[in-house]
RNA sequence: GGAGGGGUGGCAGAGCGGUCGAAUGCGCCGGUCUUGAAAACCGGAUCCCGCAACCGCGGGACGUGGGUUCGAAUCCCACCCCCUCCGCCA
Protein backbone atom coordinates (compact mmCIF):
# COMPACT_ATOMS: atom_id res chain seq x y z
CA UNK A 1 0.00 0.00 0.00
CA UNK A 2 0.74 3.62 -0.06
CA UNK A 3 1.66 5.68 2.51
CA UNK A 4 -1.02 7.11 4.42
CA UNK A 5 0.46 10.21 4.96
CA UNK A 6 0.88 10.67 1.34
CA UNK A 7 -2.58 10.22 0.69
CA UNK A 8 -3.69 12.99 3.71
CA UNK A 9 -0.85 15.38 2.43
CA UNK A 10 -0.80 14.90 -1.91
CA UNK A 11 -4.45 13.97 -2.37
CA UNK A 12 -4.23 15.82 -6.03
CA UNK A 13 -1.27 13.49 -6.91
CA UNK A 14 -3.24 10.55 -5.64
CA UNK A 15 -6.06 11.35 -7.58
CA UNK A 16 -4.17 12.37 -10.88
CA UNK A 17 -2.53 8.54 -10.41
CA UNK A 18 -5.93 6.64 -9.74
CA UNK A 19 -7.10 8.47 -12.99
CA UNK A 20 -4.35 7.46 -14.79
CA UNK A 21 -4.50 4.08 -14.28
CA UNK A 22 -8.64 3.86 -14.34
CA UNK A 23 -9.25 2.84 -10.96
CA UNK A 24 -12.37 4.47 -9.68
CA UNK A 25 -11.52 4.15 -5.92
CA UNK A 26 -13.48 6.33 -3.58
CA UNK A 27 -10.76 8.69 -2.27
CA UNK A 28 -13.96 11.38 -0.75
CA UNK A 29 -15.22 8.03 1.47
CA UNK A 30 -11.62 7.15 2.44
CA UNK A 31 -10.46 10.40 3.77
CA UNK A 32 -14.42 10.91 5.48
CA UNK A 33 -13.18 7.99 7.17
CA UNK A 34 -9.75 8.55 8.06
CA UNK A 35 -10.64 11.92 9.23
CA UNK A 36 -13.56 10.29 11.72
CA UNK A 37 -10.58 7.59 12.71
CA UNK A 38 -8.15 10.72 13.47
CA UNK A 39 -10.65 12.17 16.01
CA UNK A 40 -11.62 9.02 17.87
CA UNK A 41 -8.17 8.24 18.70
CA UNK A 42 -7.30 12.11 19.65
CA UNK A 43 -10.73 11.58 21.72
CA UNK A 44 -9.40 8.31 22.82
CA UNK A 45 -5.73 8.99 24.20
CA UNK A 46 -7.32 11.83 25.86
CA UNK A 47 -8.99 9.48 28.31
CA UNK A 48 -6.62 6.83 28.62
CA UNK A 49 -4.46 10.13 29.63
CA UNK A 50 -6.37 10.84 31.89
CA UNK A 51 -7.60 6.96 33.67
CA UNK A 52 -3.60 6.76 33.48
CA UNK A 53 -2.80 9.44 35.95
CA UNK A 54 -5.99 8.43 38.49
CA UNK A 55 -4.88 4.32 38.33
CA UNK A 56 -1.70 6.01 39.33
CA UNK A 57 -2.93 7.78 42.03
CA UNK A 58 -5.10 4.74 43.16
CA UNK A 59 -2.03 2.93 43.75
CA UNK A 60 -0.32 5.90 46.24
CA UNK A 61 -3.52 6.11 48.19
CA UNK A 62 -3.85 2.63 48.85
CA UNK A 63 -0.46 2.28 49.68
CA UNK A 64 -0.89 4.81 52.44
CA UNK A 65 -4.18 3.34 53.82
CA UNK A 66 -7.08 5.12 52.29
CA UNK A 67 -10.29 4.33 51.22
CA UNK A 68 -10.47 4.12 47.12
CA UNK A 69 -13.83 2.96 46.35
CA UNK A 70 -15.36 5.84 44.91
CA UNK A 71 -11.95 7.01 42.73
CA UNK A 72 -12.08 3.41 41.57
CA UNK A 73 -15.92 3.56 40.45
CA UNK A 74 -15.01 7.07 38.57
CA UNK A 75 -12.10 5.54 37.05
CA UNK A 76 -14.73 2.42 35.89
CA UNK A 77 -17.29 4.78 34.43
CA UNK A 78 -14.15 6.37 32.62
CA UNK A 79 -13.39 3.03 31.30
CA UNK A 80 -16.77 2.60 29.67
CA UNK A 81 -16.69 5.89 28.07
CA UNK A 82 -13.27 4.31 26.70
CA UNK A 83 -14.46 1.39 25.82
CA UNK A 84 -17.54 2.38 24.10
CA UNK A 85 -15.24 5.14 21.70
CA UNK A 86 -12.93 1.91 20.95
CA UNK A 87 -15.67 -0.59 19.78
CA UNK A 88 -17.10 2.68 17.26
CA UNK A 89 -12.53 3.04 16.40
CA UNK A 90 -12.20 -0.96 15.35
CA UNK A 91 -15.30 -0.62 13.22
CA UNK A 92 -13.80 2.34 11.09
CA UNK A 93 -10.31 1.31 11.43
CA UNK A 94 -11.23 -1.84 10.10
CA UNK A 95 -13.05 0.03 6.99
CA UNK A 96 -10.14 2.46 6.24
CA UNK A 97 -7.83 -0.34 6.77
CA UNK A 98 -9.72 -2.50 4.07
CA UNK A 99 -10.15 0.18 1.62
CA UNK A 100 -6.32 1.07 1.72
CA UNK A 101 -5.53 -2.28 0.19
CA UNK A 102 -7.34 -1.18 -3.36
CA UNK A 103 -5.59 2.01 -3.59
CA UNK A 104 -2.71 1.09 -6.33
CA UNK A 105 0.78 1.97 -6.01
CA UNK A 106 1.84 5.36 -7.32
CA UNK A 107 3.06 5.18 -11.08
CA UNK A 108 6.93 6.47 -11.25
CA UNK A 109 7.00 9.84 -13.21
CA UNK A 110 9.12 7.78 -15.91
CA UNK A 111 6.17 6.08 -16.72
CA UNK A 112 4.11 6.82 -19.81
CA UNK A 113 0.87 7.52 -19.17
CA UNK A 114 -1.91 6.06 -21.34
CA UNK A 115 -5.38 4.37 -21.12
CA UNK A 116 -3.93 0.36 -21.80
CA UNK A 117 -1.62 -1.57 -23.26
CA UNK A 118 -2.04 0.90 -26.82
CA UNK A 119 0.45 3.52 -25.00
CA UNK A 120 2.90 1.09 -23.84
CA UNK A 121 5.97 2.50 -25.53
CA UNK A 122 9.28 0.24 -27.04
CA UNK A 123 12.29 0.89 -25.81
CA UNK A 124 14.54 -1.08 -27.25
CA UNK A 125 14.81 -4.18 -29.32
CA UNK A 126 17.67 -7.19 -29.51
CA UNK A 127 18.08 -9.52 -32.19
CA UNK A 128 17.09 -9.99 -36.18
CA UNK A 129 13.94 -11.45 -37.08
CA UNK A 130 14.70 -14.63 -38.83
CA UNK A 131 13.12 -14.76 -42.37
CA UNK A 132 11.29 -18.28 -42.94
CA UNK A 133 11.87 -19.79 -46.67
CA UNK A 134 8.46 -21.72 -45.75
CA UNK A 135 5.29 -20.57 -43.57
CA UNK A 136 6.34 -20.95 -40.02
CA UNK A 137 4.12 -23.11 -38.16
CA UNK A 138 2.64 -22.39 -34.32
CA UNK A 139 4.64 -24.48 -31.63
CA UNK A 140 1.15 -27.12 -30.90
CA UNK A 141 1.62 -28.33 -34.22
CA UNK A 142 5.20 -28.46 -33.63
CA UNK A 143 4.84 -29.99 -30.45
CA UNK A 144 2.56 -32.30 -31.30
CA UNK A 145 4.56 -33.84 -34.31
CA UNK A 146 7.81 -34.40 -32.35
CA UNK A 147 5.49 -35.56 -29.38
CA UNK A 148 6.71 -32.97 -26.83
CA UNK A 149 3.49 -32.47 -24.91
CA UNK A 150 0.22 -34.78 -24.32
CA UNK A 151 -2.75 -32.69 -24.07
CA UNK A 152 -5.58 -35.22 -24.53
CA UNK A 153 -4.58 -37.35 -21.57
CA UNK A 154 -4.04 -34.07 -19.41
CA UNK A 155 -7.57 -32.81 -19.94
CA UNK A 156 -8.73 -36.09 -19.19
CA UNK A 157 -7.11 -36.08 -15.19
CA UNK A 158 -7.24 -32.64 -14.52
CA UNK A 159 -9.39 -30.40 -17.53
CA UNK A 160 -8.26 -28.54 -20.32
CA UNK A 161 -5.44 -25.40 -19.28
CA UNK A 162 -3.09 -28.10 -17.32
CA UNK A 163 0.22 -28.75 -19.42
CA UNK A 164 1.76 -32.27 -19.76
CA UNK A 165 5.36 -33.11 -21.20
CA UNK A 166 6.34 -35.54 -22.04
CA UNK A 167 9.47 -37.49 -23.75
CA UNK A 168 12.32 -35.10 -24.94
CA UNK A 169 9.42 -32.11 -24.20
CA UNK A 170 9.46 -32.84 -20.48
CA UNK A 171 13.66 -32.97 -20.81
CA UNK A 172 13.61 -29.84 -22.52
CA UNK A 173 11.59 -28.30 -19.92
CA UNK A 174 13.65 -29.81 -17.21
CA UNK A 175 16.89 -28.07 -18.74
CA UNK A 176 15.54 -24.99 -19.34
CA UNK A 177 14.65 -24.57 -15.39
CA UNK A 178 18.37 -25.22 -15.17
CA UNK A 179 19.79 -23.31 -17.14
CA UNK A 180 18.25 -20.41 -15.93
CA UNK A 181 18.86 -21.24 -12.66
CA UNK A 182 22.23 -21.20 -13.44
CA UNK A 183 22.69 -18.04 -15.29
CA UNK A 184 21.19 -16.10 -12.44
CA UNK A 185 22.80 -18.19 -9.45
CA UNK A 186 26.59 -18.62 -11.23
CA UNK A 187 26.82 -15.42 -13.69
CA UNK A 188 24.37 -12.77 -11.12
CA UNK A 189 24.95 -13.12 -7.65
CA UNK A 190 21.42 -14.41 -6.42
CA UNK A 191 20.62 -16.85 -4.10
CA UNK A 192 18.76 -19.81 -5.45
CA UNK A 193 16.10 -20.66 -2.92
CA UNK A 194 13.50 -23.46 -3.02
CA UNK A 195 10.26 -22.13 -1.17
CA UNK A 196 6.73 -22.85 -0.10
CA UNK A 197 4.17 -23.71 -3.15
CA UNK A 198 0.99 -22.89 -0.79
CA UNK A 199 1.12 -19.89 1.32
CA UNK A 200 -1.40 -18.39 3.45
CA UNK A 201 -3.39 -14.87 2.94
CA UNK A 202 -0.94 -12.47 4.89
CA UNK A 203 1.84 -13.16 2.69
CA UNK A 204 -0.38 -12.98 0.13
CA UNK A 205 -1.80 -9.76 0.75
CA UNK A 206 1.85 -8.41 1.60
CA UNK A 207 3.06 -8.58 -2.02
CA UNK A 208 -0.71 -7.37 -3.11
CA UNK A 209 -2.34 -10.48 -5.01
CA UNK A 210 -4.93 -10.40 -2.02
CA UNK A 211 -7.51 -9.04 -2.16
CA UNK A 212 -7.79 -7.85 -5.41
CA UNK A 213 -6.93 -11.27 -7.21
CA UNK A 214 -8.31 -13.26 -5.51
CA UNK A 215 -10.72 -15.01 -8.14
CA UNK A 216 -7.25 -15.64 -10.12
CA UNK A 217 -5.92 -17.74 -7.27
CA UNK A 218 -6.52 -21.74 -6.43
CA UNK A 219 -7.60 -22.12 -2.63
CA UNK A 220 -7.11 -24.75 -0.52
CA UNK A 221 -10.32 -24.45 2.20
CA UNK A 222 -9.11 -26.64 4.77
CA UNK A 223 -5.96 -24.58 5.67
CA UNK A 224 -7.01 -21.71 4.17
CA UNK A 225 -3.66 -21.53 1.65
CA UNK A 226 -3.15 -19.96 -1.79
CA UNK A 227 -1.14 -21.97 -4.31
CA UNK A 228 1.06 -19.54 -5.44
CA UNK A 229 0.65 -17.51 -8.81
CA UNK A 230 4.42 -16.50 -9.32
CA UNK A 231 7.56 -17.18 -6.90
CA UNK A 232 7.43 -13.42 -6.25
CA UNK A 233 5.22 -13.93 -3.33
CA UNK A 234 7.22 -16.87 -1.22
CA UNK A 235 10.42 -14.95 -2.15
CA UNK A 236 9.63 -11.69 -1.51
CA UNK A 237 7.59 -13.06 1.84
CA UNK A 238 11.42 -13.63 2.77
CA UNK A 239 11.79 -10.94 4.85
CA UNK A 240 8.63 -10.71 6.05
CA UNK A 241 7.88 -8.63 9.42
CA UNK A 242 11.77 -8.51 9.55
CA UNK A 243 14.35 -5.56 9.91
CA UNK A 244 16.52 -6.83 7.73
CA UNK A 245 20.46 -6.47 8.98
CA UNK A 246 22.42 -7.76 6.74
CA UNK A 247 23.84 -5.64 3.59
CA UNK A 248 21.71 -4.44 0.63
CA UNK A 249 20.93 -5.42 -1.83
CA UNK A 250 19.23 -8.60 -1.31
CA UNK A 251 18.68 -10.98 -4.42
CA UNK A 252 17.17 -14.45 -4.23
CA UNK A 253 16.17 -16.34 -7.25
CA UNK A 254 13.66 -19.44 -7.54
CA UNK A 255 11.88 -21.87 -9.57
CA UNK A 256 8.46 -22.57 -8.64
CA UNK A 257 5.49 -23.77 -10.39
CA UNK A 258 2.52 -21.14 -10.76
CA UNK A 259 -1.19 -21.85 -10.60
CA UNK A 260 -3.51 -19.30 -12.20
CA UNK A 261 -7.30 -19.93 -12.48
CA UNK A 262 -7.30 -17.07 -15.39
CA UNK A 263 -10.87 -16.79 -14.52
CA UNK A 264 -11.05 -13.46 -16.59
CA UNK A 265 -9.43 -15.07 -19.87
CA UNK A 266 -11.94 -17.83 -20.80
CA UNK A 267 -11.50 -18.43 -24.59
CA UNK A 268 -7.87 -16.58 -25.11
CA UNK A 269 -5.19 -18.25 -26.28
CA UNK A 270 -6.80 -21.55 -25.47
CA UNK A 271 -4.54 -23.59 -28.03
CA UNK A 272 -1.08 -24.24 -26.99
CA UNK A 273 0.91 -23.46 -23.94
CA UNK A 274 0.79 -19.79 -24.35
CA UNK A 275 -2.03 -19.32 -21.28
CA UNK A 276 -2.28 -22.68 -19.34
CA UNK A 277 -3.31 -22.99 -15.77
CA UNK A 278 -0.46 -24.15 -14.25
CA UNK A 279 3.05 -23.42 -15.36
CA UNK A 280 7.02 -23.05 -14.87
CA UNK A 281 9.25 -20.08 -14.18
CA UNK A 282 11.71 -18.64 -12.45
CA UNK A 283 11.79 -15.59 -10.47
CA UNK A 284 13.73 -12.84 -9.19
CA UNK A 285 13.77 -10.60 -6.61
CA UNK A 286 15.96 -8.27 -5.34
CA UNK A 287 15.54 -6.42 -1.57
CA UNK A 288 17.17 -2.64 -2.27
CA UNK A 289 17.68 1.22 -0.82
CA UNK A 290 15.36 3.01 -1.98
CA UNK A 291 17.27 6.00 -3.29
CA UNK A 292 18.91 2.84 -5.77
CA UNK A 293 15.89 1.24 -6.88
CA UNK A 294 15.80 2.50 -10.36
CA UNK A 295 19.13 1.86 -11.37
CA UNK A 296 18.34 -1.77 -9.51
CA UNK A 297 15.40 -1.90 -11.97
CA UNK A 298 17.60 -1.86 -14.99
CA UNK A 299 19.50 -4.37 -13.83
CA UNK A 300 17.71 -6.57 -12.87
CA UNK A 301 16.03 -5.98 -16.80
CA UNK A 302 19.49 -7.05 -17.98
CA UNK A 303 19.56 -10.14 -15.97
CA UNK A 304 15.94 -11.43 -17.73
CA UNK A 305 17.43 -10.25 -21.09
CA UNK A 306 20.51 -12.14 -20.62
CA UNK A 307 18.61 -15.32 -20.13
CA UNK A 308 17.10 -14.54 -24.06
CA UNK A 309 20.35 -13.20 -25.35
CA UNK A 310 22.63 -16.30 -24.58
CA UNK A 311 19.69 -18.25 -26.58
CA UNK A 312 19.78 -15.63 -29.40
CA UNK A 313 16.41 -15.10 -29.30
CA UNK A 314 14.78 -11.79 -30.81
CA UNK A 315 13.13 -10.14 -28.71
CA UNK A 316 11.85 -6.72 -27.00
CA UNK A 317 11.52 -4.34 -24.03
CA UNK A 318 8.46 -2.66 -23.49
CA UNK A 319 7.57 0.13 -20.82
CA UNK A 320 4.47 -0.37 -19.33
CA UNK A 321 1.61 2.73 -19.16
CA UNK A 322 -0.27 3.43 -16.34
CA UNK A 323 -3.07 1.84 -17.61
CA UNK A 324 -1.14 -1.36 -18.06
CA UNK A 325 0.73 -1.07 -15.18
CA UNK A 326 0.33 -3.92 -12.39
CA UNK A 327 -1.71 -2.61 -9.29
CA UNK A 328 1.64 -2.79 -7.10
CA UNK A 329 4.09 -1.76 -9.25
CA UNK A 330 5.83 1.91 -9.88
CA UNK A 331 7.46 1.17 -12.85
CA UNK A 332 7.51 -1.77 -15.17
CA UNK A 333 9.34 -3.59 -18.02
CA UNK A 334 7.59 -6.32 -20.37
CA UNK A 335 9.61 -8.33 -22.20
CA UNK A 336 8.27 -9.81 -25.79
CA UNK A 337 9.83 -13.04 -27.66
CA UNK A 338 9.51 -13.21 -31.14
CA UNK A 339 6.91 -15.99 -32.04
CA UNK A 340 6.99 -16.29 -35.31
CA UNK A 341 4.25 -19.38 -35.90
CA UNK A 342 1.82 -17.71 -33.20
CA UNK A 343 2.40 -14.53 -35.26
CA UNK A 344 3.03 -12.11 -32.62
CA UNK A 345 4.88 -10.97 -29.16
CA UNK A 346 4.64 -12.90 -26.30
CA UNK A 347 5.18 -11.33 -23.14
CA UNK A 348 7.63 -13.86 -20.88
CA UNK A 349 9.03 -11.43 -18.17
CA UNK A 350 7.64 -8.33 -16.12
CA UNK A 351 10.10 -6.28 -14.07
CA UNK A 352 9.19 -4.22 -12.50
CA UNK A 353 10.33 -1.63 -8.70
CA UNK A 354 7.45 -1.13 -6.45
CA UNK A 355 9.14 0.78 -4.45
CA UNK A 356 7.91 0.76 -0.98
CA UNK A 357 4.17 -0.61 -1.47
CA UNK A 358 5.27 -3.99 -1.15
CA UNK A 359 7.90 -3.77 1.69
CA UNK A 360 5.61 -1.42 3.77
CA UNK A 361 2.14 -4.25 2.92
CA UNK A 362 4.38 -7.04 4.41
CA UNK A 363 6.44 -4.67 6.87
CA UNK A 364 10.02 -5.53 5.60
CA UNK A 365 12.35 -3.11 7.02
CA UNK A 366 15.84 -2.41 6.90
CA UNK A 367 18.60 -0.20 9.14
CA UNK A 368 19.47 2.85 7.28
CA UNK A 369 23.32 4.16 7.77
CA UNK A 370 21.82 6.64 10.41
CA UNK A 371 20.34 3.60 12.66
CA UNK A 372 16.58 4.63 11.19
CA UNK A 373 14.47 1.67 10.13
CA UNK A 374 13.04 2.13 7.02
CA UNK A 375 11.26 0.26 4.23
CA UNK A 376 13.03 -1.80 1.80
CA UNK A 377 12.29 -0.92 -2.10
CA UNK A 378 11.33 -4.58 -3.72
CA UNK A 379 11.50 -5.47 -7.29
CA UNK A 380 11.16 -8.74 -8.83
CA UNK A 381 10.63 -9.66 -12.77
CA UNK A 382 10.23 -13.22 -14.65
CA UNK A 383 13.63 -14.52 -15.17
CA UNK A 384 11.69 -15.80 -17.09
CA UNK A 385 8.40 -17.34 -17.59
CA UNK A 386 9.34 -21.69 -19.10
CA UNK A 387 6.01 -21.89 -21.75
CA UNK A 388 6.25 -19.07 -23.63
CA UNK A 389 9.92 -19.48 -23.69
CA UNK A 390 9.47 -22.71 -24.81
CA UNK A 391 7.12 -21.71 -27.79
CA UNK A 392 10.17 -19.05 -28.87
CA UNK A 393 12.28 -21.74 -29.38
CA UNK A 394 10.16 -24.38 -31.19
CA UNK A 395 8.65 -21.52 -33.69
CA UNK A 396 12.42 -19.85 -34.02
CA UNK A 397 14.33 -23.05 -34.83
CA UNK A 398 11.64 -24.94 -36.65
CA UNK A 399 13.26 -26.09 -39.73
CA UNK A 400 11.57 -26.98 -43.16
CA UNK A 401 12.14 -30.94 -42.76
CA UNK A 402 9.97 -30.30 -39.60
CA UNK A 403 12.55 -30.95 -36.96
CA UNK A 404 13.76 -28.32 -34.54
CA UNK A 405 17.29 -26.79 -33.93
CA UNK A 406 17.93 -25.70 -30.09
CA UNK A 407 20.65 -22.79 -29.00
CA UNK A 408 24.15 -24.18 -28.65
CA UNK A 409 24.21 -22.57 -24.90
CA UNK A 410 21.65 -25.39 -23.89
CA UNK A 411 23.74 -28.55 -25.12
CA UNK A 412 25.05 -28.99 -21.72
CA UNK A 413 21.91 -29.47 -20.07
CA UNK A 414 20.56 -32.04 -22.51
CA UNK A 415 23.45 -34.07 -22.86
CA UNK A 416 24.47 -32.38 -26.08
CA UNK A 417 21.40 -32.86 -28.24
CA UNK A 418 20.11 -29.80 -29.50
CA UNK A 419 17.99 -31.14 -32.79
CA UNK A 420 14.83 -32.22 -32.31
CA UNK A 421 13.41 -34.72 -34.94
CA UNK A 422 9.78 -35.67 -36.01
CA UNK A 423 7.88 -38.77 -35.15
CA UNK A 424 8.20 -41.64 -37.45
C1' G B 1 -3.44 -36.30 16.18
C1' G B 2 -1.83 -36.75 21.88
C1' A B 3 1.33 -34.85 26.21
C1' G B 4 4.59 -31.16 27.99
C1' G B 5 7.63 -26.58 27.48
C1' G B 6 8.08 -21.84 25.22
C1' G B 7 7.19 -17.07 22.14
C1' U B 8 10.03 -10.14 25.51
C1' G B 9 14.08 -4.75 21.94
C1' G B 10 19.03 -6.21 15.82
C1' C B 11 20.36 -11.07 18.53
C1' A B 12 20.57 -13.85 23.20
C1' G B 13 18.06 -13.51 27.72
C1' A B 14 15.90 -11.59 32.88
C1' G B 15 11.32 -9.93 34.71
C1' C B 16 5.72 -13.08 36.33
C1' G B 17 -0.38 -7.31 38.97
C1' G B 18 1.38 -0.66 40.01
C1' U B 19 7.69 2.67 40.80
C1' C B 20 8.80 -1.98 33.61
C1' G B 21 9.73 0.58 27.55
C1' A B 22 11.46 -3.19 30.24
C1' A B 23 17.90 -5.82 33.90
C1' U B 24 22.22 -8.06 31.75
C1' G B 25 25.38 -9.69 27.65
C1' C B 26 26.48 -9.39 22.43
C1' G B 27 25.95 -6.34 18.33
C1' C B 28 25.23 -0.99 16.73
C1' C B 29 26.30 4.59 16.96
C1' G B 30 29.31 8.71 19.18
C1' G B 31 33.55 10.07 22.29
C1' U B 32 38.41 9.41 25.11
C1' C B 33 43.05 6.95 24.08
C1' U B 34 46.04 5.49 19.42
C1' U B 35 50.06 7.04 13.53
C1' G B 36 45.65 3.88 12.39
C1' A B 37 43.03 -0.25 14.34
C1' A B 38 42.02 -3.55 18.40
C1' A B 39 41.42 -3.58 23.65
C1' A B 40 39.84 -0.62 27.70
C1' C B 41 36.83 3.25 29.53
C1' C B 42 32.72 6.99 29.03
C1' G B 43 28.22 8.22 26.72
C1' G B 44 23.89 7.18 23.30
C1' A B 45 20.08 4.62 20.83
C1' U B 46 13.31 0.65 20.28
C1' C B 47 9.05 0.98 17.08
C1' C B 48 3.97 2.67 15.76
C1' C B 49 -0.04 6.38 16.16
C1' G B 50 -2.54 11.17 17.22
C1' C B 51 -2.14 16.46 18.32
C1' A B 52 1.16 20.57 17.66
C1' A B 53 4.22 20.88 13.62
C1' C B 54 9.89 25.48 16.29
C1' C B 55 11.16 23.22 21.15
C1' G B 56 7.17 19.66 22.41
C1' C B 57 2.57 16.96 24.53
C1' G B 58 -0.14 12.53 24.82
C1' G B 59 -1.48 7.43 23.54
C1' G B 60 -0.10 2.47 22.17
C1' A B 61 3.14 -1.88 21.39
C1' C B 62 6.52 -7.74 25.47
C1' G B 63 3.50 -13.86 19.15
C1' U B 64 -1.96 -12.32 17.44
C1' G B 65 -6.90 -11.21 19.07
C1' G B 66 -10.35 -10.97 23.03
C1' G B 67 -11.29 -10.76 28.46
C1' U B 68 -10.62 -9.83 34.02
C1' U B 69 -8.92 -5.34 36.87
C1' C B 70 -8.90 1.34 39.17
C1' G B 71 -4.25 -0.57 36.79
C1' A B 72 -1.68 -6.35 32.70
C1' A B 73 4.81 -8.17 29.71
C1' U B 74 2.82 -10.31 34.34
C1' C B 75 -3.93 -13.41 35.56
C1' C B 76 -7.94 -15.90 32.16
C1' C B 77 -9.75 -17.57 27.08
C1' A B 78 -9.06 -18.47 21.79
C1' C B 79 -5.85 -18.76 17.74
C1' C B 80 -0.88 -18.86 15.36
C1' C B 81 4.22 -20.30 15.54
C1' C B 82 8.66 -22.81 17.70
C1' C B 83 10.96 -26.84 20.76
C1' U B 84 10.84 -31.96 23.21
C1' C B 85 8.52 -36.76 23.58
C1' C B 86 4.65 -40.28 21.69
C1' G B 87 1.56 -41.75 17.52
C1' C B 88 0.96 -41.64 12.13
C1' C B 89 3.42 -41.21 7.48
C1' A B 90 6.65 -40.03 2.31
Amino acid sequence: MIDIRIIREREADVRAALRNRGSDFDLDGWLALDARWRALVTERDALNSERNARSKEIGRLRASGADTAAAQAAVRALGERIAAIERELREIEAERDARLLWIPNLPHSTTPVGPDASGNIVVRTWGRLREFPFPPRPHWEIGESLGLFDWARAARMSGAGFPLFKGFGAELRRALIRFMLDVHTREHGYTEIAPPYLCTAAAMTGTGQLPRLAADMYRVAEEDLYLIPTAEVPLTNLYREEIITQPLPICVTAYSPCFRREAGAAGRDTRGIIRVHQFDKVELVRFVEPARSYEELEILTGHAEAVLQRLGLPYRVVALCTGDLSFAAAKCYDLELWAPGHGGWLEVSSCSNFEDFQARRAGIRYRRADGKVAFVHTLNGSGVALPRLLVALLENGQQADGSVELPEALAPYLNGRTRIEPLA
